[in-house]
DNA sequence: TCTATAAATATCGGATTACGATATAATTAT
DNA sequence: ATAATTATATCGTAATCCGATATTTATAGA
């Protein structure tokens, strides 16, 4: 046997229930963007826009980040959102390469709306999922602990 | 103007952050996956099922409820891991109606290592995603304190 | 300057997935 | 025994994401 375990124990119950109030609040999240009438993920278009970090400018590549998407899909994104007249497209004057995607009025108006609901359901669903990612960090932080002397029981 | 101010001011940096950092933990969770050759989402279903509370029979309609799936999607997702032979049927004896769902060996040799690795990611991306939460609580929390007195300004 | 390479955005075809509508089988209620 | 309910399954459809590829603009090198 080896001696020096490197596995720390697994905490499946954790994990599965992190997972599950993630699905909680994005099943919300749908549910919501459905109801006004837009996609989930149009609604995450718009609250990327809106809520970028002062430092970057809104070019289709930083919100591929933003939004964890390939760039092409984030392009097929922002094709449904134009035609939505949600948002708008411009050329950076300094790098004509570049398009700057801004909200229209009526694309922001949507987002307010939402992200009202988003938020004050964050105050039911927030400390769910706060607890469940708590729990998983101790029982890393545990693992750390039980490393530095020995371990051998798989809980 | 409607001195009554119930509408709370809104951070969208917040919740694009969130939103955000849980679109990278997602991300990766499906890298992870499709590295070990099977999708994302049968990733979450093996998860689901050796997470389930205890007190919980793994039926379809069950696995359902945790993956916040419909069940005809979650019985399509069963056909796809019972054909890797990652997972097997079983009628329950004192209901016919209900299906309930195991792990195979094989199933349970894939969740580990995924699990593993999930967990060690949850260490770096965990706190992040911890942060982005708390301040999202915390601005809920000033709105309803800012209420009991008065309102006005819009950050 | 001319050319090659890189970077940003866009288009198209293919594959996966989730859902609505509907079907089948087993259980429970009247 | 029949009707209503519950659990699972099937099928067709729509949305989405991705890989491969194209186009335009910017940058580097000879």
């Amino acid at each position: 046997m080896n001696s020096n375990n490197e596995q720390p124990t697994i905490d499946y119950q954790a994990l599965a229930e992190l997972r599950y109030q993630i699905r909680r609040f994005l099943r919300f999240s749908e549910q919501v963007a459905r109801a006004e009438g837009i996609e989930p993920q149009q609604y995450q278009l718009l609250l990327a826009l809106k809520g970028l970090p002062t430092d970057r400018k809104p070019t289709v590549r930083e919100l591929a980040e933003r939004l964890q998407l390939q760039h092409n899909s984030t392009v097929e994104l922002i094709n449904r959102l134009a035609e939505h007249k949600l948002v708008e497209r411009h050329r950076d004057d300094s790098d004509q390469r570049q398009v700057i995607v801004t909200l229209t009025t009526h694309g922001e108006e949507i987002l307010q709306r939402q992200a009202r609901y988003h938020q004050a359901e964050l105050a039911t669903i927030g400390p769910m999922l706060l607890q469940a990612l708590e729990t998983i960090l101790a029982h890393n932080q545990d693992a750390l602990n039980r490393d530095s002397r020995s371990q051998e029981d798989k809980g």
